[in-house]
DNA sequence: GCGACAG
DNA sequence: ATCTTGTCGC
């Protein structure tokens, strides 16, 4: 796929959240996604194995979530994991997956967060600046904000709130089990972007494209 | 200053 | 994320 936006990634922690700082302003995070229109949907993920980091790209059909199209890449580990710079370490071996992208997917679910973030740019935010496609960010537990209790039963809600910005909303994708944080990334709005997860997640609380990535990047279910 | 902290 | 078997619960 044709990248955008694209900078170096041999940045310092300040400089890194520098860069965030004049990124963020792209950002696109009000807009709604045409779930209707949905034909190919992708999941990203990354594992990291001693140094390497491994990604993957699962593309899939929607609805229906049929693989069409895994792409794999593999490089050294260049950053440390540091909260609220994940994009710094994942973004380097998801650029060399994405270029050997084949199909464009309609839209990408991001292992991590979108707008959720202290500075409204998660890695699905960031990562959707390069592609330029709506980008939605899942993340299995919180990195800020506050939501109020929400009901047990798969596909109940909760704002998820930080100072005063509604950034996203905390959603059950299965009954009883704990809800995942759901942003938008980008070119995607709250309410679409946690619709179109839960309609993903018809089975498992990690919708059906990220759980597809992450085993292809190599790893079990949890 | 103290606590929190995606993967 | 990763180190790791069996086990408790819906």
């Amino acid at each position: 796929m044709q990248l955008h936006h694209r900078h170096p990634w041999n940045l310092t922690p300040a400089e890194a959240i520098a860069l965030q700082k004049e990124l963020r302003t792209e950002v696109v995070s009000n807009r709604p996604i045409d779930i209707e229109a949905i034909g190919l949907i992708a999941g990203v993920d990354v594992s990291v194995k001693n140094e390497q980091s491994q990604a993957a790209v699962v593309v899939m059909t929607y609805p229906g979530f049929l693989p069409v199209e895994t792409v794999l890449a593999q490089r050294p580990t260049p950053f440390p994991y540091i909260p609220g710079l994940l994009s710094f370490r994942e973004g380097p071996v998801l650029e060399e997956a994405f270029e050997k992208l084949k199909s464009v997917p309609d839209v990408f679910l991001f292992d991590g967060m979108g707008i959720a973030h202290p500075r409204r740019i998660g890695i699905a935010s960031h990562m959707g600046l390069w592609l330029d496609r709506p980008t939605i960010g899942c993340g299995k537990t919180l990195l800020c904000g506050r939501y109020k209790d929400l009901a047990e039963e798969k596909g109940a809600m909760a704002p998820l709130v930080d100072k005063g910005e509604t950034i996203g909303v905390a959603l059950r994708t299965r009954t009883a089990r704990n809800p995942m944080f759901i942003s938008p990334g980008h070119l995607a709005d709250i309410a679409t972007a946690a619709a179109l997860v839960l309609a993903c997640s018809p089975k498992y609380r990690l919708p059906e494209p990220i759980r597809m990535a992450h085993n292809a990047a190599g790893q079990f279910s949890s």
